[in-house]
RNA sequence: GGCGCGAUAGCUCAGCCGGUUAGAGCGUGCGAUUCAUAAUCGCAAGGUCGGGAGUUCAAGUCUCCCUCGCGCUACCA
């Protein structure tokens, strides 16, 4: 057992809102594992905050005529209040923008330069001329290769979603000034992963690092070890860990060659894990050492699914590599939560924005929190949908769990005025766990106790929707014990028993009281003032009941004072529902009107004026498609045989998606033929086939018209 | 294309190292009940476990092939 917990929840970004994909897919496991180890006793903290760097925060100034720094406060603001609504029980959320943050990386930095963990690599990226920068991958812009978006960015294509890097791009051009981008040499620090790769096979597949046990790999998911695998068998290659950027944490500046260069992300991002433990350390007059350097510390990272390599290879390889760190005990990564079966994405507004939400349904989070939680992606992608949404809560939490709270203290006041009855224990009755179950009082204590272990288990292991099935299944005994034993009949002639039965349930309702914080806070924090009981405070409150329990002891004390009843939960009613599925519908319809405005930048932009003897430099000749075929293991190329009339040759076109191979057959093309050949696939390609291109990545084929012969120039 | 993960009742999902009639919650049907937000409790119906082949005395559970979804990744001169 650990001495200490230290969990992070992914660094959410600072260029828009939250949606529930978010909290499905990280923050809210955290969240209830946290409030887990909390009411356990456990020393733990609990770490996030915005990242705020990066090309696409200051594209998005650009585009609203603002500042980074005005971006990122904005939705570093928006992000810390919307957590807080919906009940994300930080120990801090800090944001990459701090000095310490900047110290703390620059440090780590400097500490893996020094350990010459890093080589220096030359590498070739775009660079805007007139402007004079380098490009990031968001400064540029251009046609996507998969869906023909025109405006699709260099790392990925919002539109069709596809991630993609600038070479990818059909006809590029800078975003800063529209011009088209050359490619400059530039020097990089590369991490040199490919070195870390042998003892990183060997810990995530067994656990072992430095000869210690450091993790049962049977106890990571499936998806994640599988990820980390597939990585490792493809070999790791040394990855870049520094940008030509202007918004980010600047490379130390004593290091030569440091002038201009930023941070990469994986590098910042992640350390922002550890700058926030150590702000929060100095807020609380804490040492954050401990979490982080100290081998009873378990350090566990809540990610989505797009981040796994991130956090379970590459930054420990940093981790390790800077040598005091201790490494990550588990990496739980969610799969994706989809809503109304189709993806989420913040470009296509189709999503639900939890601040919206919290607008919405105030008093409702534990609503949300219920539903995410339930449909929570831990194996696969899960899906989200507003009906379901209303039936959960209908059903579930209004019908199963609010009316068995409501149903316990109506009759507790109307019998007893509101006073927990002292019993006789000896007296038996009908059990709610089972039918024709004979119910004894400490034995139902015992399996409460039961119960609630077997919900710790759940957590721990990370299966919150499993846990949240058990957490209802005490609700759920709780009315079958009213039912079987009926207390509005039985109370004239059998007053004792039903004291006995009154009584359990509302031990029932103060474990609830309890074991309901980690998934609905808001809801237990309600429960503990129907009960009269005090708040909770964090510091092992469930250990405290279980302990009590264990002995057969009640919860919740005889003649003690409860307080009224209220609802718990209301019923959601079909407008309601409604209003929101509307407002999905009027996102999609917007985003249809969008897509058939003609783009603006339909035309790409004029490229360069050249001399005669440039154009000159060009061979270009006519030649005609004698066979095609599939080159194999691609998804885009073609393999030609094209006669030029004096020689046939091979080239490889990228044609595959556009046309197959019996469609070319036999056309008539133009060949750029004293271009340099080129091995792509396995195979030499000799020489460019060229075709027309509309705005959509189209493509024609452009030949001479009626029956020209083969090789002959073209100018 | 490669690699990884997934495809199980109407819906959302569990099913560990292969072993008796494949499970849960919700929905549906029938019955009971009325303290409770027309809530609750019981019983029942519902699946050739994506498709095909194979290994085995025995396969959602192992192997191979195929289809579909998702993620990562390569090719576009």
């Amino acid at each position: 057992m650990k001495k200490r917990y230290l969990v992070t929840a992914a660094l959410p970004y600072a260029n828009g809102p939250l949606h529930i994909g978010h909290l499905a897919g990280a923050y809210l496991p955290a969240d209830i594992y946290v409030r887990y180890l909390r009411l356990m006793g456990k020393d733990v903290v609990f770490v996030c905050g915005s990242d705020e760097h990066g090309a696409a925060i200051t594209v998005k100034a650009r585009k609203e005529g603002t500042t980074p720094r005005a971006i990122v406060d904005k939705y570093h603001t928006m992000l810390k209040d919307t957590f807080e609504k919906i009940g994300i029980a930080f120990d801090i959320y800090h944001r990459t923008s701090e000095p310490i943050h900047h110290q703390t990386s620059q440090d780590f930095f400097r500490k893996l330069y020094e350990k010459q963990e890093f080589i220096e690599e030359t590498t070739e990226q775009y660079y805007d001329e007139s402007v004079g920068q380098f490009l990031a991958d968001r400064y540029i812009v251009g046609t996507c290769p998969i869906c023909a978006n025109p405006d699709a960015y260099g790392d990925q294509c919002e539109k069709c979603g596809s991630t993609l890097s600038p070479t990818d791009l059909i006809s590029p051009r800078s975003m800063l000034s529209g011009s088209v981008p050359v490619k400059r040499p530039t020097k990089h620090w590369f991490l040199r992963l490919d070195q870390h790769e042998q003892w990183l096979r060997e810990w995530i597949n067994t656990g072992q690092a430095d000869g210690k046990q450091l993790h049962d790999p049977a106890a990571w998911k499936n998806h994640v070890l599988g990820q980390c695998n597939s990585w490792l068998d493809q070999g790791l290659q040394p990855r870049a860990m520094t940008r030509d950027l202007e918004w980010g944490v600047a490379v130390p500046p004593e290091i030569p060659g440091a002038e201009g260069k930023k941070l990469y992300v994986w590098l910042d991002a992640p350390i922002g894990y550890i700058s926030a433990t150590k702000q929060w350390a100095l807020d609380n007059g804490r040492d954050w050492e401990p979490y982080w350097k100290s081998d009873d510390t378990a350090l566990i990272h809540f990610i989505g699914k797009d981040n796994i390599v991130f956090h379970c290879l590459i930054f420990p390889a940093i981790l390790k590599a800077h040598g005091e760190f201790i490494l990550p005990v588990n990496v739980p990564a969610n799969q994706f939560l989809n809503l109304e079966g189709r993806k989420l994405s913040t470009s296509k507004n189709w999503a639900v924005w939890v601040h919206e939400y919290c607008e919405e349904f105030k008093g409702q989070e534990d609503v949300l929190r219920y539903n995410m939680i339930k449909k929570m992606p831990e194996q696969s992608d899960s899906e989200f949908t507003w009906k379901g949404f209303q039936e959960t809560n209908n059903n579930e939490l209004v019908n199963n769990l609010a009316n068995f709270v409501n149903r316990v203290l109506v009759l507790s006041h109307k019998y007893y005025n509101g006073i927990v009855p002292a019993i006789n224990p000896d007296l038996t009755f009908k059990s709610g766990w089972e039918p024709d179950k004979t119910g004894q009082y400490d034995e139902e204590l015992h399996l409460l106790h039961r119960k609630l272990e077997e919900l710790g288990a759940e957590i721990v292991r990370f299966d919150f929707r499993e846990a949240l099935g058990t957490l209802m299944e005490i609700s759920s005994a709780g009315n079958a014990l009213l039912q079987f034993n009926e207390p509005w009949k039985t109370e004239k002639e059998n007053p004792e028993m039903v004291k006995v039965v009154m009584n359990l349930a509302l031990q029932y309702v103060a474990v609830i009281s309890v074991a309901a914080r980690p998934f609905l806070p808001f809801a237990a924090e309600k429960l503990r003032a129907m009960l009269n009981l005090n708040p909770l405070q964090d510091r092992g409150d469930l250990l405290d009941i279980l302990n009590e329990l264990v002995e057969g002891n009640p919860v919740i004390q005889p003649n003690h004072a409860l307080g009224q009843a209220q609802h718990l939960f209301g019923r959601i009613p079909d407008e309601v529902i409604q209003k929101q599925i509307d407002k999905l519908t009027a996102a999609e319809q917007a985003n249809q009107a969008q897509n058939i405005q003609p783009s603006p930048s339909k035309y790409a932009p004029l490229k360069e004026t050249i001399q005669f003897d440039d154009f000159a430099k060009m061979d270009i000749r006519t030649g005609t498609i004698l066979t095609a075929e599939k080159v194999e293991k691609s998804k885009k190329l073609l393999q030609l045989s094209v006669d030029m009339g004096f020689e046939t040759r091979t080239i490889l076109s990228g044609i595959a998606e556009h046309f197959t191979p019996e469609e070319v057959v036999g056309k008539q093309v133009i060949v750029l033929a004293n271009l340099a050949p080129r091995v792509m696939m396995g195979t030499e390609s000799q020489g460019m086939i060229l075709f027309a291109e509309d705005a959509e990545g189209k493509l024609g084929f452009v030949s001479p018209t009626g029956g020209w012969p083969n090789g002959m120039g073209v100018k």
